[in-house]
DNA sequence: AATCGTTATGTTATAGTATAACAACTTCAG
DNA sequence: CTGAAGTTGTTATACTATAACATAACGATT
């Protein structure tokens, strides 16, 4: 099963969990997978599940800098490039940006609601949308691989300004 | 209805015939709306539509400077945001770049299916795509407003390399 | 035709995102 | 202990996009 935080983004939720939980997951995942899951590469995890809001490479860059970490922007782009490798986190495409990933160590695709206001983001998995997209593409003799889905919109918080 | 190059962009055609259309549509739209696509605008389109390949911004500065033209990057963005206003193309996300709208003048979320290995791009619209996600949107009761939908996969005739 | 507000373009500089290339260090199996 | 693989450090640079301000073209009104 997933962790608590999958599609509970947008809802109250005490979110020292989420944050706890998903070191806990990818502390087990790279065990599994002879993943090096090295304190920098934890700390950048950390750092991009501080909140449900997408953070830059150069935010993490700003944050590691502010802790007296001494670094360059490769340093943040390989951690980033180990986490989306083993599914730890997502890049949402249409920020240049990076979230946790509510579901790692499950197949699945990404599916992002991003709310316009707040910036936060809820990860969907829904097989629907999947199955509707693979049928709509096979009818061209398409064969689908990844798909980015990023959905902007008013979460339930924000939408009673 | 749509032009010819609805969803065909992977199938044998006569791409002058996108090409044509694409400028026509254009060219009516901007009239209805009072957009004026001056002689700039005008080729930027063109450029954007030489193919199914999307294309990045850089790349039309220097085909336009390949022309004589002695511009910035500025005037390209400026040409393109203005494409976009009037949804005569799309911006991929995921590849930093933009492509011809195959639907110009119709509402319509976009949604790509982009071959990996010839990088060239399909549109469509399939209502039950938007369908489910906005269905499984509103159970976290999530406004859908804008939906990025960029599929990565293999072409028909890039399938048998 | 002259004027004026609006829209479009030119120009320079800079912000923001990402990677290439090579050096040095760490880890760990053998 | 040693060597191979993996990780991090460091410098430079490529790629994508916009800010800010100057100039020019257009088009309705006088």
């Amino acid at each position: 099963m997933s962790n608590s935080t999958s599609g509970q983004a947008f809802a109250k939720h005490d979110h020292r969990h989420c944050i706890k939980a998903a070191l806990k997951q990818a502390s087990r995942i790279c065990g599994e997978r002879n993943g090096r899951l090295t304190a920098q590469r934890k700390r950048v995890l950390e750092l991009v599940w501080k909140n449900h809001k997408p953070v830059g490479a150069y935010a993490i860059l700003e944050q590691l800098r502010a802790e007296g970490f001494n670094g360059a922007p490769p340093t943040v782009y390989r951690a980033l490039d180990f986490l989306l490798e083993h599914g730890l986190i997502h890049r949402i495409e249409s920020l240049n940006a990076y979230t946790g990933c509510a579901h790692p160590g499950e197949q699945h695709t990404g599916q992002f609601l991003i709310c316009s206001q707040c910036q936060r983001v809820a990860e969907l998995d829904d097989p629907k949308v999947k199955t509707a997209i693979c049928n709509s593409a096979a009818l061209l003799g398409f064969e689908a691989d990844h798909q980015v889905i990023e959905i902007r919109g008013l979460c339930p918080q924000c939408q009673d300004h």
